[in-house]
Parts: C-alpha cells; structure tokens; sequence
DNA sequence: ATCCTCCCCTAC
DNA sequence: TAAGGTAGGGGAGGAT
C-alpha cells in the first residue's frame, strides 16, 4: 500500500506554512493536505463552471492536488480527498497505474488535469474526451478483472530473519487456511492507496471495525451470551443435550479413578469449569499446519518487515500481537506487545516470529464449535467471551455418576480438539474464582482440578496480578502500601493486609473481594440471565479531524452504528454519554503508533434523555450538543465514544405481544388517549413512561417488564418546552404545583372555550404528541391510506406547534383535526395506539428533513399541500423561545449549505421538505428575522438560476409567494424585494 | 446518608 | 505504517 498523498504535493498554495513544512514529516503534511478544504470554503468564487462535477485526484499532476482542490473550489465544482464510488465523477491522474483502474466505475472518467485548466482558461466547461486517459475503460474492465482478480495470496510473512525458500509448499497450505474472501478484500483495498487512513475517510469506521481485534473480542463476547441466552429457551435443545448425555454415559469406559470419585451433593457441593481455548487466533490460523506451532506466531496486521539482509535500520512496527503462542510467550512476548518490540525479543534469542494475518472467518468457524460443542451437554453456562465461559458442572457431574469429572473433562477437550483442531485448557473446582486460577495452571492444552483440601495452598500460592480484576494499577496500590516488603502472592496479601486495610487503601467492595480472593473464596453464581446495561462505540483510533464539519460527519456515522446496534439488541436506552480523548498538552502531534491516540486527557459528559430512544437524529443531535458543551481543539480530537444507558427492552413483556400480537409495551395505560376525562397525571405520563414509584432503588435493569423508575431531575435532564416532567412536579411545593396543575387544565389561552373542549384539546395533545414520535420504519409498515393520515396528522401537529397564536387572536381548531382526534375507530389511530416501539421522543429531534437524502417513506407520500389558514389550529403549545433551526442547522451559512445539497441532490423537491422548509422560514418570520428568510430565498433562487430544474424552479417560487403573503400578513402589507 | 456524574480500572 | 473496542464494576467527590 502506496502512501496517500505521496507524490501529491508540489510547494504550491502552502508557502504560508513555510519553514513548518520543511521541518515536519510527511505524515503531519497530510493533515495539513485535508486542512486544505477549509481554506478553499474562503475562496472567492470566480465561476461556476464545474457545477455539478467533483473530482478526485490522484498521483502526481500538474498542477498538483492542492492547486486542482482550489481551481474546483473556485469554479463550482466538488474535490474528493477520496475516492468514492457513489460520488465522483471524473478521475484526475496524468499517470495512473492499471490497478486502480479495476477500482472505478465503468463510467468514470479518467481525465487529465489539464482538461480542468483549460476549461477554466476558456471559461465553459470542455469536453473532456481530449484529456481522457483510458477511453476504453469499460471495455477493457473485463479484461483487467481478470488479470487483478486473483489477489496475490496472504503467505506468512517472518519478520527479522526470513523463513528460508518461503515460496514453498508449506505457504502454500497456509494460504489455504487464510485466503478467505475477506482477506481478499482487504488485500485488494491494499494494494492501491484508496483506503481509509483516518476517520475523515466516510469508509473508515467500516474498515476499521472489520479489522480491529478488540471491536471483535467485545462484539462477539456479546454475542455469545446472547447466543446462549437464547438457546436456553429453545426447548428442542434440551432434547438434544438429553441425546447427547445418553450416548456419552453409554460410550464412556470408566477406570479406577472414576469410581474413586465422590461429589458430596448432600453438602450441596458445587463444580464449576471454566474452560478456556489457548491462544485462541493463534490456534485457529494455524489449525491446518499445527506443524508450525512450535515456532514462536503472533497474529497481527503488519506483515511485518520482509527484507532481512542486516538488522540495522529495521523499523520498529507499532502494530500490536492481537495474540502470541507458548512457543513466543517464553520469550517475553505478551499479547498487546508492539510487533517491533517482540520482534526484539525474538532476535535477542536468535528466533524469528512467525506472523500470521487475522483469520477473523476462522475465529468465528471455531468459536461457534467449541460453544456448541460444550453446549450440547449443558446449559449451565456463562459466556465470557469468543473463546472461554465457566460451566456449572454440578448437575452434569451428578447425572454421569460415578464419572471422575476430569474425566468428562477430558473427553469433552478431546471433541473440541478434533472438531476445531485446536487445543483449549480447562479449570475445576468449587467455585468460579479457583476454577479460572486452575485453566491458569492447565495452560496450554491441559486440565486441572483444585480439589477439596488442597484449596488454600493453591491459592496461597498464586500470584496477586493473576487474580482476576486485579492489574496492574490495583497492585501498584497494595505495593505502595508497604514499600520494604515485596508483595506478590496471596500469601502475602494474607499475611500483611487486614480487611480493614484493605479496604481503606481500595475502597469497600474492592477491598473486601480482594480479601476473599486471596483466601480462595468465591460467592458468584452463573450469570444466566443477560441483558445489557450499556451499549457504546468508542473509536480512538484514527481520529484526526481539522473542522467540526468532519467531526459532525464522523458522528453521524457512529450515530448510525450506534442506531444500529440498539435496534439489533432490541434496546433503547434513556441516557447517553460522550467520552472524548484529547491530545494531551506535552503530546506530540504526530503519534508514536501510526494514528494512534498517543497520550491523552479523557473526559466524558452526561445526558439524560427524555425517553428511551434508539433514535439516530437524538443520538446525533445530542452527543454533538455534549461534544460543543467541552472545550478542546478539534485538531487535538483523537478519541471519541458515545455509550447509550438506563437500556430498555423493546420486545415483547410477559403481559403484552409484539407488533403481531394485541399488546405491546406500548400498549400501557399511559399511551392511551382518554375518552373525555382526563387528568394532569396523564398528560404526564405520556412524557414519561414509567412507572410512578418512586421508591424503588436503582439499577433499573433486572426486570424489563416494568419502566424505568424516574431519576431525580438534574441540570443534564433535557424536556422540551411544554413538557413538564412529573418528577419536577412531585417536586414542587404544593401551592406551586396546584397553580401549575391548574394551568395545565386551563391554561389562559382556552378562556371562553367550554370545558368539554378542554378536553378535546388535551387528548388532541397527547394524540399528536404520540404521532410526533412515530418512526417511519412503524409508519412504513402501514396501509399507505393510513399512512397519509398520519403524516397530514403529524404536519398539522407539527404547524400548529409552532404558530403561537399572533396578535393576541386564537384561531378555532380546524376540523381535519377534531375528526381525527374523535375518530376513536379510525384504523390509523388504533394501530398507532397499538404500536410496540413507540415511545415519546423529544419533539426537537424529530425534524423529518433529516430524512432528505435517506429518502424514506416520505417521498412516496402523496401528500396535497395543506392551505395555510387550515393550518392555524388551537394550541396550549408554549411560545418556543428557541433559535429556529431546521435538520440542525440554524446559522445562515449551515441553512444556506443545507439548501444547496437539497436543490443540488434532487431534479423536484418533494412536497414534505418543501413544506417543512416552508415552516422554518415561517418560523424565521415568527422571530423578526426577516433578513435570513430574504438572504434565504435570494440564494435559493441563485442556486436555481444556474441549473435548469423546472419543476424546482416552479416550486420554490411557490413557497415564495405564501412567504410573502405571510410576510404581508406581519408587516403591513410590504413585500420583499427578491430581485 | 444517598445519589449522581465523571472518571478509572479490568477483561476479553 | 495500522486498524488502541467495549461492557461492567466501582471509587472520589460534589449535590441534595
């Protein structure tokens, strides 16, 4: 893989930055490369003459890269820092090799650089058939396939001393076990130099969670447990696991040993395993040539270094061992360790480490063996992770009688042996705590059982730093404590610390674990039931951004996976953190490790939601409303996570059904939409779906059916205007309350309303504020009748929530609304009422422009436009006092950006966008800021001028004339000048 | 005294 | 080059 950006920067356009370039390394230059961009949004505009057309340049050109990013920017066209298939359109590259050729499309254009200057030279954009490059690109794609198609095979590549003739057969079968598609893939993105370096890159997350080690370990240890989890329901598993024990209890030759042994199970005697396989990605890539398994392997991403010749000058490769065998681990080599380091290790005792790629495939093939392996005796068991679980094997133990367990024990690592090929270690003994301490002992490839009586010198024995959820900060503590003795085993932890002492020095509960675990005592039953209490993505890697707009972008994409995420794990969660890295003060900008994060200053901050959410836009708007609330240089960014809290099950509970079924979750009291009476404790409950106890202790987790119990209102709570929450209510003083209660029920605005009206009003209220809340995958799945129902209902909601009455006049209620609201039989109403995942959503984030570019449900609408005066409906809305804004944005400029990107995306507006334009223009009016709604209009008529979209144009202009007429309406029959 | 937020630590 | 993710427990210290 070439270095990007390589050969592309001639000095032009930088003589700015001077001296600070020469004296920097080319790595810190291509942050300044992407700094580029922004310096070209303060460019003068000098044509329009690549409107509609962006570029990506690639290799060496004349002008160079930087000097092209700036004609585009200046000519109306769109530079790409990278390539992209869906978005560029013409390839800029005075040479380019045939290797990237395969990667375009077979409609992009290879073009040279020159066809831009001379279009710009002659002022109109030129033909580009002169400057392209390879004309027969499409033609010749078959051809090319064929010859770049088969990727050069992953081999293992040694590192410092090169395995001699490693061309020969015995790569050969490796390649076999390793050239999975997914390998391919990776290769092929490899071998030019378009992939994703950093997070700028919109491909980056997706490569780089393929990749990464860690996001495997943490994803597929959750799924394992779910997968377990799971399985426990499925009654035809019990079946089998009866199957199974059958024909092992009938297959098993018992010796001696097993007739000595006895489970004492009047005494309730436990045996617990935990198993564990040995260097789990070691084994599995090596799981057909176990031959090479004597030599010291490490699993990473760096082939690292091939040429041999002499050890000077060798670079030190950052990239870490995701994992190492026996054979490397007696060298000092650890999981985790650099390449380069270990690789040091290695030459200090004349050896060479074997590195072999990520056979992610295989890790999966051989983890879902060894679970179902252990599975199909029992289910007494706990996940831990791809490759270890503990077991109660209690009940098993009973039930094959007078079976030894290591003898079980054996014939099970014996099955899993054979069926994955690779070897795993287990631990017995009466608890969880002994039985991991003795996989410890077993390692590699053995079995041990702490046995009664020989518990306390076992664990007398054992190692502090062993203990599980002591490392090494923990120990630093207890050695800090008593610095002349050398504190090591639990012995001596026995020995030297009192609870006491223990406690203060580590707090309560870490002091008092620590004090059972070094006397081997261990309390902890199985953790059977799984649900989870947070769900996050964190990226620390590659996070380099020049401008809050990349930032935004990125967030975006983590909010998406994020959505992703909670929707797969049926949860949605009520709080949600952002935790960022930032480069600390004495850090170099360029990192040690090649885009790692280097050392940094971590902070997080807080947010409880207004209700549960998996919402995209919430989780965007959000995180990008905590990220701006602390303070760091964008530039400094090299880390950035949002974790989602307080989880809520979306599927179905033990009273209601899913979606198919007649009750949800949704399906409760507080959804309901009273008949004619109604109390303020309704209203309430329709902003806060949970139950009213308020005695009930946190962790809210262990039971899904019922709510959540409110929290106490902290300055982080966010409730839209309008909305009171209950909690703050319970709060106040009585006499406070009942004057708020009382205005709830008959807020001023209603005056010489009668009281049956009220009613309508409140239920009206509590209706639309459901519908504001429905999410289009539920809107979807409607008949499109009900569907448009819907979306008028939402519109009006949407209209009537934001024209607070003006100049003092209450307008009626419109009968499209009444007839809707009393419509109790209306089929739209009841499967909304019925509708599993809906819960109240902060009214701020439902802003359906978002969907402009994801184009949902709304562009099928057939929806007529609403007249403006049947819009005017009665309302108990508050005056929202908040900067208008639409799809997020609310300066000039992001609207003005936004407005493009929809007039630039799109041949016809859809009437929905149009209308919600509409709206926040009217809004703009609504607080005296008729000067953006002019500058507004002014430039999307300028943007249409240029291009030739009738139908656009048709529109847009009648958006302008109800502007008007409300712009008329305002200010006393004046008319903007739009000329 | 108890809760909450913002960390830190650990594990795979 | 390189892919330093995530879930969960728990402590410090401020707020209530």
């Amino acid at each position: 893989m070439a270095g990007r950006g390589c050969g592309q920067r001639g000095d032009n356009g930088w003589s700015e930055w001077g001296g600070y370039m020469a004296a920097k390394k080319r790595k810190l230059e291509e942050q300044f490369d992407k700094d580029c961009s922004n310096n070209a949004k303060q460019l003068e505009r000098k044509s329009n003459i690549f409107h509609g057309i962006s570029i990506f340049v690639d290799g060496h050109t004349e002008p160079p890269a930087d000097e092209l990013k700036k004609l585009m920017m200046e000519h109306g066209g769109v530079y790409h820092a990278y390539y992209s298939k869906d978005k560029v359109t013409y390839f800029i590259s005075n040479n380019l090799p045939y290797a990237k050729i395969r990667k375009l499309k077979p409609n992009d254009k290879v073009v040279r650089s020159q066809w831009i200057t001379d279009s710009i030279k002659q002022n109109k954009l030129l033909p580009t058939y002169d400057y392209e490059m390879y004309k027969d690109i499409t033609k010749s794609r078959g051809q090319t396939e064929l010859n770049f198609k088969r990727t050069e095979p992953m081999r293992p590549i040694t590192s410092d001393f090169n395995v001699p003739n490693s061309d020969e057969e015995e790569n050969n079968s490796i390649e076999k076990s390793s050239s999975s598609s997914e390998t391919e893939d990776i290769q092929a993105e490899e071998d030019d130099h378009l992939s994703a370096l950093d997070a700028k890159h919109p491909k980056f997350l997706e490569t780089f969670l393929k990749r990464s080690r860690l996001h495997y370990l943490s994803s597929t240890a959750v799924a394992k447990k779910v997968y377990v989890q799971d399985l426990r329901q499925k009654l035809e598993h019990r079946q089998l696991i009866e199957k199974r024990r059958e024909e092992l209890k009938n297959n098993i030759q018992r010796s001696e040993r097993d007739y000595l042994f006895k489970l004492n199970d009047e005494k309730k005697d436990k045996i617990y395993m935990h198993i564990d396989m040995d260097c789990f990605f070691v084994s599995v890539a090596t799981r057909n040539q176990p031959e090479l398994r004597d030599q010291p392997i490490a699993i990473t991403h760096s082939k690292g270094k091939k040429s041999t010749t002499t050890n000077e000058h060798q670079f030190y490769s950052r990239s870490e061992l995701a994992s190492c065998n026996y054979a490397a681990r007696q060298y000092g080599i650890k999981n985790g360790m650099y390449l380069g380091k270990a690789q040091e290790l290695c030459r200090n005792h004349q050896a060479k480490l074997l590195c072999l790629p990520y056979d992610y495939e295989g890790f999966h093939e051989v983890s879902d063996r060894f679970y179902d392996i252990i599975l199909s005796y029992t289910l007494d068991v706990e996940a831990v992770s791809c490759d270890e679980m503990y077991i109660d094997l209690t009940e098993l133990i009973l039930y094959l009688k007078p079976l030894h367990p290591l003898t079980f024990v054996s014939l099970l690592r014996e099955e899993i042996q054979l069926n994955t090929k690779c070897p795993c270690s287990a631990g017995l003994a009466s608890n969880m705590l002994l039985a991991r301490l003795a996989t410890r002992q077993a390692k590699p490839n053995g079995q041990c059982y702490i046995e009664k009586g020989y518990e306390q010198e076992f664990i007398s024995k054992q190692k502090i730093i062993d203990l599980p959820g002591i490392g090494s900060s923990i120990l630093d503590k207890l050695q800090q404590t008593s610095l002349h003795k050398s504190i090591e085993t639990c012995k001596h932890v026995q020995n030297l610390f009192s609870l006491e002492k223990l406690k203060s020095v580590l707090g309560t509960k870490q002091g008092q674990t620590i004090y059972d675990m070094t006397r081997g005592n261990d309390i902890r039953t199985l953790a059977k039931d799984y649900s989870p209490k947070s769900i996050s993505i964190d990226i620390n890697y590659g996070i380099r951004f020049q401008t809050f707009d990349e930032l935004n972008l990125f967030i975006k994409q983590l909010a998406t996976e994020l959505q992703k995420r909670l929707q797969q794990a049926k949860q949605k969660g009520k709080q949600l953190t952002v935790k960022i890295r930032v480069r600390s003060v004495n850090a170099p900008i360029v990192t040690e490790k090649f885009m790692g994060c280097g050392k940094t200053d971590d902070s997080s901050r807080l947010v409880n939601l207004h209700s549960f959410t998996d919402d995209l836009t919430i989780i965007e708007l959000e995180t990008i409303k905590l990220l701006k609330q602390m303070n760091f240089v964008v530039s400094d960014l090299r880390g950035i996570g949002i974790t989602i809290t307080q989880l809520q099950s979306t599927i179905k509970n033990s009273h209601g059904k899913d979606m198919h079924g007649t009750r949800t979750l949704f399906d409760c009291n507080q959804f309901r939409v009273p008949k004619l009476t109604i109390t303020t404790d309704d209203i309430q409950n329709i902003d806060e779906p949970s139950e009213s106890s308020v005695t009930r202790k946190r962790p809210i987790q262990q039971d899904q059916t019922t709510s959540v119990v409110p929290k106490k209102l902290t300055r982080h709570d966010c409730y839209t205007p309008g909305q009171i929450d209950p909690r703050v209510m319970n709060e106040l003083p009585a006499e406070i309350r009942q004057e708020v209660e009382e205005h709830l029920k008959n807020p001023p605005t209603t005056l010489g309303i009668n009281s049956e009206l009220h009613q309508i009003n409140i239920a009206e209220k509590s209706f639309t504020q459901v519908m504001d809340h429905l999410d289009e995958a539920v809107l979807n799945e409607l008949p499109p009748e009900m569907r448009r129902e819907i979306t008028i209902a939402q519109k009006l909601r949407k209209i009537e929530s934001k024209y607070p009455p003006v100049g003092g006049k209450r307008l009626v209620s419109a009968p499209v609304s009444s007839t809707l609201i009393n419509k109790e039989k209306s089929n739209a109403f009841n499967v909304l009422m019925n509708s599993p995942q809906k819960q109240p959503i902060p009214k701020k984030t439902t802003n359906p422009i978002k969907k402009w570019h994801t184009e949902t449900i709304l562009n099928e609408e057939n929806t007529v436009p609403i007249p403006l005066n049947e819009k005017k409906l009665n309302t108990n809305q508050q005056q929202q006092q908040q900067q208008p804004s639409i799809a997020g944005c609310t300066s000039l400029n992001d609207v003005k950006l936004m407005l493009r990107e929809w007039i630039e995306s799109s041949d016809e507006p859809n009437q929905i966008d149009l209308d919600l334009f509409q709206n926040y223009l009217f809004d703009l009016l609504n607080s005296y800021n008729a000067e953006m709604v002019h500058q507004l209009l002014i430039y999307g008529l300028l943007q249409l001028k240029t291009l030739t979209k009738t139908i656009w144009t048709d529109n847009f202009q009648i958006l302008i004339d109800s502007v008007q007429t409300r712009f008329r309406q305002m200010y006393g029959g004046a008319t903007m000048d739009l000329s």
